[in-house]
DNA sequence: CTAAATGATTCAGACCCTGTATGTTTAGTT
DNA sequence: AACTAAACATACAGGGTCTGAATCATTTAG
């Protein structure tokens, strides 16, 4: 049991993320509203209803959530001109500055998290953990090509 | 941000824990509740107090996580004689079956998780997890022959 | 022998999140 | 054009998990 995957990952994302949320407190953030920042910074303008499928969570959480950075100035919500129902959220200058804050942050955590490994298991880790965070799904191309379901990574793992 | 170790551990826990969560569900058990029969099984019998740190919770959640695992038949209270404010949890016969079939599931979910990785970044991720998970802040050895449990010293991301 | 400390327990409440109901806007059908 | 169904954002109520404070029992210290 304390020798699976599953479980040491669980019990060390517990407290990491208790590392960052205590250090992104001072800013009046939560974890989830970086979370929300990050996915709104990335790619193009997004609903209210796809960033709740993006993060996994009902969309009355994004409501509150975005409104509680709308009261920090940190995002802006505006209704999509070519449906009116839509309404898209933007970061202001503040956002991305305080969105930088939050990256620096996890930055430490990491620093601080992976001070006891080599170089080699640093870049192993982080290059592992990107292949496997959700979002990052492969969108498997439906390709006639057999899968290659043991193809080693092409990417480097990248800053 | 998205790149970062801390960000993507926490993105795949959650989706992880999910996954185990939805597995033991049918066995009346929450994650909780298996992380406490792991830490009751794991070395001498303890007291609640003693549970609650290695946990990192509230003494007042052993009780209720506890109280269960009771009403299940999992575990016993027995009161220490040497000090009889104590309560030492023990596994039952039941209990350890229990636990049995966490692990088998917690290792389900492993192979799921890693199921698109290389053997060689599996045995990387386990290991790497191991040495980083809480309560195994094991004091380094210097450097060079790390635990070489499994994994292979020399390894590339990309290999 | 009294006072302080430690352990288990209960309980009220905080926090995070979901599901439902509602109003608005859009799209589709006739 | 009128009507219906669907999609979106939002408000709101409630569930689940966890903590902190209060309480009782027991042990330890002075």
């Amino acid at each position: 049991m304390d020798s699976t995957v599953a479980f040491r990952l669980s019990s060390l994302a517990a407290v990491v993320t208790d590392q960052f949320a205590a250090r992104i407190e001072v800013l009046g953030l939560k974890p989830r509203h970086a979370d929300l920042m990050a996915a709104v910074a990335g790619g193009a303008p997004r609903s209210q209803q796809d960033l709740a499928r993006t993060l996994g969570v009902a969309p009355s959480l994004i409501v509150a959530l975005a409104d509680h950075l709308e009261t920090l100035k940190a995002l802006q919500r505006v209704r999509d001109p070519r449906d009116r129902r839509r309404q898209v959220l933007t970061l202001t200058r503040r956002g991305r500055t305080l969105l930088a804050a939050c990256t620096a942050h996890a930055r430490a955590v990491d620093a601080d998290l992976t001070a006891r490994l080599v170089p080699l298991e640093r870049d192993m880790l982080h290059h592992v953990l990107g292949t496997l965070a959700p979002g990052r799904a492969e969108p498997q191309p439906p390709a006639r090509t057999r899968t290659r379901t043991r193809t080693p990574a092409q990417t480097r793992p990248s800053a």
